[in-house]
DNA sequence: CGGTTCACTTACCAAGTGGTAAACATTCGC
DNA sequence: GCGAATGTTTACCACTTGGTAAGTGAACCG
């Protein structure tokens, strides 16, 4: 449940101003995550919030302005979720193995914040930049994580902006892609999530950890 | 470069027919590849492909009808692509490395292909299961595949359509993720997939292959 | 208290949406 | 060669789209 991420006085205006705005922002990127920026309507986003188109166009000049602002909602959420999995404490194997965890919560809990950044990646031109421009402190935080335990011979030597996009695309695929995992006889239940989740660990595991390093590690 | 799959008499009014619907299949599968289904309008198929929407409308009754036709099109091209793969000669690794090329090679020339299938998975409903139910002998294939290596002692053991997805959504996105490459610094040109696909084979070689297995094969 | 600002609604609109009906041209079977 | 089936177009329609203009009631500020 996304709440919000800042406070004026409370009870003025302003706040209230601030706390629709928000709900507008939840709602419209629940929607573009799930069903596609052009799949919306703002007459749809405007009777799931039991207000009129009018009242969204009113606090942004246009749908394009509205996705901008979702756009760096869906950002700073993002960063908010896993930047502290950089944060905690561990070397090695235990912050990746975190940090999966974290994603996964991510996926079971809030879809649509991953589905969205996928949808903004297919619209493609300035609202890619604009999300890249975004999770650009974070993404130098991770391949700087990545380094250093290179650095330190726990993981494996290799590029690690690459090895953060197999990372990244690893995880969302086995925790996003349902019908992928449909196809293969894998019905996506809570419990499955969970088997779904170690035998990835052990996946990453085996691709990323340095092979002596791992000599003194349990992969789960 | 899509081409006609079947060739009735040649020259045939049923042969024209059939070209035009191989057409508008084919614009129709670039355009909701990339696009998205609901950002393509009939308008749009129809001016791309020199001919009226009601020529579309013609050859399948509805909008809807249109992107069932286009999905059993992309499962077949889809599997034309990959299961030929499953076919070729060698067993454990090279094999697996012949699908990672493949899956790049579709990746780099043909985007919309893959883009698509993710589409659909979006859409659901009816349109997922049809293509679940279009690609379900191959994914039976494929796994049927990773067991024999699992068994023979080639590739690690673990659940084969788990390895299935971990693989799929691994190539699919170092593949296809352009703006998280981006956002990692990463600009897709030609040279840097080579390098990508090698850095990915090396990942994939060590979570894939079984490590007393390893020992007799090289990764590149 | 009174005017102004603010958040929002009602009333529209032009452009586009998927889809229908009928006219038209070409090619086929005979 | 001729009527019929076939593929395509022109004309049209009801409805939805993003967006504008003007109005309304409440909260704010002097």
């Amino acid at each position: 449940m996304a709440v919000a991420l800042t406070s004026p006085p409370k009870g003025s205006r302003a706040a209230r101003t601030r706390a629709t705005e928000d709900r507008i922002l939840a709602v419209a990127l629940e929607s573009f995550g799930t069903k596609g920026f052009d799949s919306v309507s703002l007459d749809d986003l405007a009777t799931d919030l039991g207000i009129t188109k009018q009242a969204i166009l009113y606090h942004w000049s246009s749908k394009r302005a509205l996705l901008d602002a979702v756009i760096d909602r869906a950002a700073l959420e993002l960063i908010i979720e896993f930047d502290g999995a950089l944060s905690e404490d561990g070397t090695g194997w235990s912050r990746v193995e975190s940090v999966v965890r974290r994603i996964f919560r991510v996926a079971m809990r809030r879809p649509e914040l991953l589905g969205f950044i996928r949808e903004i990646s297919r619209i493609g031109g300035d609202a890619s930049l604009r999300v890249t421009a975004d999770l650009e402190p974070f993404v130098t935080r991770a391949t700087a994580y990545f380094e250093r335990e290179m650095d330190a011979g726990r993981i494996r030597r290799c590029d690690p902006g690459l090895l953060l996009v197999s990372a990244y695309s690893t995880v969302l695929g086995a925790a996003t892609e349902v019908e992928v995992l449909r196809a293969v006889g894998i019905e996506p239940t809570l419990r499955s999530t969970v088997v779904r989740r170690r035998e990835l660990l052990s996946f990453l595991y085996a691709a990323m950890v340095a092979p002596e390093y791992a000599l003194t590690q349990a992969p789960r």
